[in-house]
RNA sequence: UGCCUGAUAGUAUAAAGGUAGUACGACGGUUUUUGGUACCGUUUGUCCAGGUUCGAAUCCUGGUCGGGCAACCA
């Protein structure tokens, strides 16, 4: 049986409702984004969170669009929100708007003018901030408040009618002013706003705040367990007030922390300014931390929701290590990526004793992880390779498992070759590199006895297919760029994409597949990039293979 | 200086009064036709001070430190 693992809090918490029969055991999450933007590997977790709960304990999860702010939000959100979700492998039992409650929210409104519970006021923004009062003083109350029941559900039904303009009013729930609960001192169900919303277009000029939209959805679908982040804890008190007073399914709002990933951003405004301001290509650009962009970087489903599983949930800030991520996408990709060879920074390898008219095939298998490789390759062979740059050096230090003159490296898949010599240009660079080769030690049938330390990769020069290789860096050079001492954007890291508009790569690799994961033999994961085309091949680096080799 | 919240190796996360464990990282080793993978080993921790108890990460008291809250955002 699957090993015992330890529950995590939210776990802990539904397991108790099941086993004292809460809501008959049944289980019913959601996922509540509001669609102002793209989801990032933030939201993932809570997508996580929501959908695997359900799926662990028999329930199901609805997708419900927090839409109540129409000059924010957008279909085009909606469309991206709804790809990533089911990217992430995860199916809705229903996909539901807030704007579909529209009516029922005004009529909840309209209970509670009744129950005088509700009151139109015509104070400005400022004035209503002003009469709050601050942490420590009370709010006080302004002539408005006492206005009848009557006058208000004339006022309101005037403000849906359209017959004020934006800001002239708004419905404010009649709390308590003094309550050391910023949140409870009168807070605001409706305003104004002319605008026009992706789904219900110009039907409606007053739309729902968050307090009386969120709960009240969460209770119309008759949420289970409504599961948010550690900043809605002081709405909790309004969240359970408004059930209350409305006498409405009573669902349950429980808050764990948020993810936060060190050298990146996690707010949707932040990376929104990324897109708009040119820093980065657009939210899939693939140093984004948006689950497109991830995707678009070669990131798989099954590695997020691994990470997802691995940072685990609780109630404590936290800064997760970028490391971990790219731990679970290689571990990934290094049980299904196929193996290829490409040559990133080229130096030409010339094997003298090689007869320059000759080619060989060379088989190299596609997958060394999975018994029997799953299938191979042809690699085509001759006298002039492609070879790394950084593969040779002209005076190697002891442990440099490559090639220097003396040294003797393994081709991978093909023959153990010797370093002869080699030349260099006017400026001293290093423009070809000399060898000889052993007849006797083809890969597959070795009889030469021989066993070196290192082996290389390599592409055969007339053979050799040409690509675009973009090499991606974290997108900020600090650990957290999000800290109060610097616009986050100083922290931008200029470096954080290098391209390479001439790698070469073995002509197999013409054939890549879109979406599927490659691992460039000692050089790291790579995938097709979304512009690739025939006659231009561009490769996305997904991350590197570790690194064990230090220098000295 | 009000209220809410939290604090366990470098980073996360377990231990529900009874041996502080796991993962990632780091370091070292074995294997290897990828300096990858796999495998083995090492390293580092209960915020502080009291108290209760045979026994405290856990319970109590008081501190310290972190995060959040005064948007017609969600």
């Amino acid at each position: 049986m699957s090993e015992e693992r330890s529950l995590n809090f939210i776990e802990e918490i539904v397991e108790e409702d099941i086993a004292s029969g809460t809501n008959s055991g049944r289980v019913l999450t959601r996922f509540p984004p509001e669609p102002n933007g793209y989801l990032h590997i933030g939201h993932a977790k809570s997508i996580c969170l929501n959908f695997g709960l359900a799926l662990k304990y028999g329930g199901q999860t609805n997708l419900r669009f927090d839409d109540t702010n129409p000059v924010k939000e957008d279909v085009e959100y909606v469309d991206s929100i709804k790809e990533d979700v089911k990217w992430l492998g995860f199916d809705w039992a229903e996909e539901l708007y807030a704007s579909d409650y529209f009516h029922q929210l005004y009529d909840f409104a309209v209970a509670l003018i009744k129950k005088d519970l509700a009151y139109v006021d015509d104070s400005t923004a400022e004035e209503i901030a002003a009469q709050k009062g601050t942490p420590t003083e009370p709010g006080t109350p302004n002539p408005y408040r006492s206005r009848s029941v009557e006058e208000n559900l004339q006022l309101f039904a005037e403000m849906k009618a359209g017959k004020y303009p934006d800001g002239a009013k708004v419905l404010r729930a009649k709390g308590d002013l003094a309550s050391p609960n910023m949140h409870m001192r009168d807070p605001l169900m409706y305003r104004i706003k002319h605008a026009h919303h992706h789904r219900t277009g110009d039907q409606w000029c007053i739309y729902p705040m968050y307090d009386f939209a969120h709960g009240q959805s969460d209770a119309i679908e008759k949420i289970t367990h409504s599961i948010c982040t550690l900043e809605f804890v002081p709405h909790r008190e309004l969240y359970n007030w408004f059930i209350e007073k409305l006498d409405i399914f009573p669902s349950k709002q429980y808050e764990f922390a948020r993810l936060n990933l060190n050298y990146t951003v996690m707010s949707k405004r932040k990376l929104l300014q990324l897109v708009t301001e040119g820093h980065v290509e657009d939210w899939d650009d693939p140093r984004m931390p948006t689950i497109s962009g991830l995707r678009r970087r070669g990131y798989t489903p099954e590695s997020i929701r691994e990470f997802c599983d691995r940072i685990g949930v609780a109630k404590r800030e936290n800064m997760i290590d970028m490391g971990l991520l790219e731990f679970c996408i290689r571990e990934n990709l290094n049980k299904t990526a196929w193996r290829r060879m490409a040559v990133l920074d080229p130096i030409k390898l010339v094997i003298t004793n090689y007869p320059a008219s000759q080619t060989e095939t060379m088989f190299g298998e596609n997958n060394p992880e999975v018994e029997g490789g799953e299938g191979g390759r042809d690699i085509p062979f001759s006298n002039e390779l492609w070879i790394e740059r950084e593969d040779f050096m002209e005076e190697p230090p002891k442990k440099f498992f490559r090639l220097g003159v003396g040294l003797s490296v393994r081709l991978k898949s093909a023959y153990i070759v010797t370093c002869t010599g080699f030349e260099k240009d006017a400026n001293g660079n290093v423009t070809e590199v000399h060898c000889t080769y052993l007849p006797e030690s083809r890969s597959g049938s070795d009889k030469s006895g021989l066993s070196v330390k290192g082996t290389i990769h390599w592409v055969s020069v007339p053979h050799a297919k040409s690509a675009e290789v973009r090499l991606y860096d974290r997108l900020f050079q600090v650990e957290d760029p999000s800290n109060e001492d610097h616009d986050f954007k100083e922290y931008l890291n200029p470096n954080s994409l290098q391209i390479l508009p001439n790698a070469l790569i073995e002509n197999d690799l013409a054939s890549a597949i879109p979406g599927k994961g490659y691992q460039f033999i000692r050089k790291g994961y790579f995938t097709l990039d979304k512009h690739s085309t025939p006659e231009k091949l561009v490769f996305n680096r997904t991350v590197t293979l570790k690194d064990g080799w230090v220098k000295k």
